[in-house]
DNA sequence: TCTGATAGTTAGCACTGTCTAACTTTATTC
DNA sequence: GAATAAAGTTAGACAGTGCTAACTATCAGA
């Protein structure tokens, strides 16, 4: 067998499942893992503006448990991604665009929070657990979540 | 209320959470992703030398959705980090510390996979999401996602 | 209204993870 | 065994995510 034979012989199937389906789904987790931090940026901001009438960065990174500088370099790329709208020295706002993605994450964070507490996990694991693992939850897995933990 | 209070009366709670064990959850998840890349790597490391006796970079890259550069880099940090061994031009060998890593990520591979699976989720979803959630389960959620699959 | 404390920004460093282009080495095939 | 194809590396670019040190702006209290 040549080495071409090894890599591509006809479909080429490792576990059963052709490479570039894996690769996809490769793909798909690097794509979430660069959506992440705006993710949690968003919700954040969202429960502080509700909480407390207004998004400060020194509470962001308190929360974050990241440094002031890293708060103001992530806000600049909200900003230039649109999601959010800033004055310099000023606390930060929600565009639309940023509402609307602070939303959907929330609904993602519960439907996975409650879903893991249904299972049986205590609060503080699934909570750590649950900001992992909601960046990475499709809508069927979401929608499975949601049903078990309502049934349950 | 001054700026102060705000933000760190007494307890700083928002959600029911003191503001630190939030940091301690994030700072959990940032952890889990700086380890993510390592893991897929060795995981898949090891499934080449099962399947065909050995692991080539043009093998890793295709089943990664990655280019070559991008492999060779990844790789130098492995052996930087001791999980593989590797001479130029040749395939990659795991360690024993990475052969150890490959087989805990295997495992909990399996476990979320299968419990995807007999939450009824199709194929080709659970594996997508498996691909992601499996860095962010703690060994507590594992335990319960066993548990449901052998019961289902 | 000064002034000291708190908050925020800027600059600069380090490392990760991705790419393309160009080059070198290894393998296949004639 | 020479020519060609495939695999691998190197160099260099660029964006992201974190940090510290040093500076600037704002706020709170005397
Ligand atoms: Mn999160
Ligand atoms: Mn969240
Ligand atoms: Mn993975
Ligand atoms: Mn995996």
């Amino acid at each position: 067998m040549t080495q071409r034979d090894l890599a591509t012989a006809t479909p080429v199937v490792t576990d059963g499942r052709p490479a570039d389906l894996r690769a996809e789904a490769f793909q798909g987790v690097r794509d979430a893992r660069s959506r992440e931090l705006a993710e949690d940026y968003v919700e954040l901001i969202a429960e502080l503006i509700h909480d407390h009438g207004e998004a400060r960065p020194v509470d962001i990174a308190a929360r974050l448990g990241v440094r002031a500088p890293t708060v103001t370099k992530a806000l600049d790329r909200l900003a230039r991604e649109g999601l959010i709208s800033r004055a310099k020295y000023r606390s930060v706002f929600l565009t639309d665009e940023g509402r609307a993605l602070a939303r959907e994450c929330r609904r993602r964070h519960e439907i996975v929070l409650r879903f893991l507490l249904s299972l049986g996990l205590d609060a503080e694991t699934a909570e750590h657990d649950a900001e992992g693992i909601e960046h990475h939850v499709s809508e069927r897995t979401l929608a499975l979540f949601a049903a078990f933990a309502s049934k349950a």
